[in-house]
DNA sequence: TAAGGCGAGAACATTTTGAGAACAACATGC
DNA sequence: GCATGTTGTTCTCAAAATGTTCTCGCCTTA
């Protein structure tokens, strides 16, 4: 996998242009355009950071094509957890800019009382919660009706379900988001909290 | 393992401040940046402490190259991108160790080639990507049959669906994840890819 | 005093960057 | 098809930036 730190400042400018440029333009840039983006007045200086790029495996160019760049898909990261938020994607117009918004901050999902679970099963895919997602849990004893939970019944059984007191608190509901199964209820003495759904991620 | 202890008091500062420079900058200090860093205006004496870092066992350096320092097997927690993963979750037992996996690891999601949209809509529920989700793109031009992506249609309409390719190629189909929604065919001249979902975040 | 950590800066080697000429490949209009 | 301008490619030369090595001097402390 390509390393971004193996490249120079310019080549490292150069990648985020041409990325840039394709985000905004849609198509990629010809050389004297990334020269003048980066700076620079020479074509063959342009080039000589494409071809860098190349080598790297950031990217292919179409060779003697014009605007003949493709971005590869390539896997690069760091070790921050602020992504930029781009902005809404819908059955509509070219990727809309939320207003106020320009990142998404996970550092919520770090937090010394959080962990993480795999989930298995299907018993919250209404929620949108699948098989292998991975739900992040905070360490936490009680909740409020409607928090997605973490519980453990009789000591024994753990599972993650839509939690609701009933009768006065005497009861609990631990309901499921699947209409092909049953909502269950628990007197309240059987049933631990375990914590709290704050998040839920999933990788492809 | 290196001790920190051994090191002097400005090698230790010298230490810290690459490893703040690298997490804040992702790419390694150069050696005059290094020296402003840690407050002196030497590039002789920063290169001083760094060869002392390298013979100490904490670093190590590409040599000759600009910016050719490397973080050795820094021991630390200061990767804030990594959960523990306690286990899997179900109607089972008491939260289950995973064998052989015992931390899921999100710096995939923070490359530079990545971005975050917010989704709107239920275009895709049934593959578990609901109305205020956030999908994590990484920039791509290019997809395989079956990838989710962002594909702009006729330069002016945006859309993430799952791309699969018809008549050898000729032909584009994106197809929603929701059965009341159908799935749509374009000349391949009118799709253009934008970036391949890689990871699908939710906050509640 | 002797030894070691520290800082400045000169001198040199190497890497990185920039300009531009010359040519080849591509794209477009006729 | 051909002519023409544009764009990509390759090359040389040079300058700037960076890494490396070195000497000198200051200070603290055993």
């Amino acid at each position: 996998m390509p390393d971004q730190q193996q490249l120079t400042d310019k080549q490292r400018l150069t990648l985020g242009f041409i990325q840039r440029y394709i985000a905004a333009h849609t198509v990629p840039p010809k050389l004297q355009e990334i020269a003048e983006g980066i700076g620079i007045s020479s074509r063959g200086v342009a080039h000589r950071y494409v071809q860098a790029l190349v080598d790297a495996g950031f990217i292919k160019t179409d060779s003697g094509k014009h605007r003949g760049i493709r971005l590869l898909n390539v896997n690069t990261h760091n070790n921050e957890s602020i992504l930029p938020l781009l902005g809404k994607i819908a059955a509509g117009k070219p990727i809309e800019a939320i207003p106020g918004e320009d990142q998404i901050d996970l550092r919520d999902f770090f937090g010394d009382n959080n962990f993480a679970v795999r989930v298995q099963g299907d018993s919250m895919i209404e929620a949108g919660i699948m098989d292998g997602d991975t739900a992040i849990i905070r360490f936490c004893e009680t909740a409020n009706d409607g928090d997605i939970v973490v519980a453990l019944i009789d000591e024994t059984e753990t599972t993650l379900k839509k939690f609701k007191r009933s009768h006065r608190g005497r009861y609990i509901k631990l309901i499921p988001a699947n209409k092909d199964m049953e909502e269950m209820v628990y007197e309240a003495s059987r049933v631990r909290i375990q914590g709290i759904l704050i998040g839920q991620i999933r990788k492809y």
